[in-house]
DNA sequence: GACACCAAATAACACTGTAAAGTATATTGA
DNA sequence: TCAATATACTTTACAGTGTTATTTGGTGTC
């Protein structure tokens, strides 16, 4: 509508300043893929800027012009992680109309997310698990389903069906969330140097969590 | 017995010998202490040799005579919060006689020292969690009771009395300290940033961990 | 007193993140 | 088309890190 009140010479300049936008969002996206393949391999303590930057061609600095820190970047790894881990979850808990399968379900995709991504996890939820909150206000309503609402509303469901008894949701949320967190956690930290923590042995620990969950957590 | 047949030159020699020793272990202690104040202060991300070694007068290559390299000093300083972890544990498992008095009792031990530890417990279960094992092979077995067996311990006798269901001890050990673990490891990355996080509920959480543990494993 | 040993210090290397200043290249307005 | 300007990037530099090889200075031994 506005846009025909412009003369040719702002339109060209604004559609420069949108081609520039795009350039620049590009070079920024660049940067994070880089760094994400990075932290991938290299993990959170071996993550360099300046491997980040060598491995695209850049300049160290050259960054500090798209991510306001080496923080920053890190965050937007974390961020990447995060959704994906969202997206995870949305679909475990898309996939089953019980509530108890449900609960399940998102266990399960919770664990393997985990196993799956065991440096991004060991970020998002042990060395940076501050960015939790951060991560979800970041991101926006558009995302809309962030892991913890779903798992929320698991629990509520839960709850209204009779499946678990009542309680405050958020708390009984909470008590959950921490079981799983602490088998992936200790899972990804004991793999390979306690045989008990072996990947089948995990799952068989999982399970045994299930059991107790639903029968301690009984009506 | 030997030392009868040692001429006095051999004696004095030896005698020598013990005194430098004792003043290397000395120093070497002196630097483990400065080590501790220095982790305890900033963590295990801000953890510096060279702050370490200014802080009691020494040059940071010296810290090489007494440690491998920084990777050895931290394992030191986590070490010695491992012992501090094992007497807390054995202090609350000798505190009850009932079984299931003393798991609980365990748990809140666990908990506590982790309230109160909170950069220990990040090192020790969080960022190099490979060292629990390491810890207790190296302490030798004068040391003794470690955390671990304290608590499978517990959990045998709490079978062994009929409080909870029997099972493989190390998979059910590892399913309860899974548990406490996580609700730990989150109450100290959540404290100050999630409001529901807060000493007061996360002692509430653990109470409804023990609750949903006695129902769930019931016999 | 000459010698060997040993604790500690110096000097140096290869890294790290980050700030300030400089340099082309591209874009703009006349 | 040309000078001014803005943008993208590099150069340079600083302060810090862990770690190794070399050198110093004092102590105990013969």
């Amino acid at each position: 509508m506005s846009s025909a009140t412009l003369t040719r010479q702002e339109r060209i300049k604004q559609r420069s300043a949108e081609r520039r936008e795009r350039s620049r969002q590009k070079t920024r996206q660049a940067i994070l893929e880089a760094a994400i393949r990075m932290f991938e391999r290299e993990g959170y303590e071996g993550f360099s800027l300046r491997q980040v930057a060598e491995n695209i061609g850049y300049t160290p600095t050259t960054i500090y012009l798209y991510f306001k820190d080496k923080d920053d970047l890190l965050f937007a790894v974390c961020s990447q992680g995060f959704t994906e881990f969202n997206q995870a979850l949305q679909a475990a808990y898309a996939a089953h109309s019980n509530p108890l399968e449900r609960l399940k379900a998102l266990g399960w995709a919770y664990l393997e997310f985990g196993l799956s991504h065991p440096l991004h996890y060991q970020m998002m939820f042990m060395q940076r698990a501050e960015w939790v909150t951060k991560a979800t206000n970041t991101k926006g309503d558009t995302e809309g389903a962030n892991a913890y609402i779903i798992q929320m509303n698991a629990v509520i469901e839960a709850m209204k069906a009779g499946v678990i008894r009542m309680g405050d949701p958020i708390e009984t949320t909470n008590l959950i969330w921490s079981g799983i967190h602490g088998i992936v956690s200790l899972a990804l930290s004991m793999k390979g140097i306690v045989p008990k923590w072996e990947e089948s042995e995990v799952r068989r620990l999982v399970e045994d969590y299930f059991q107790m969950l639903t029968r301690g957590l009984q009506p």
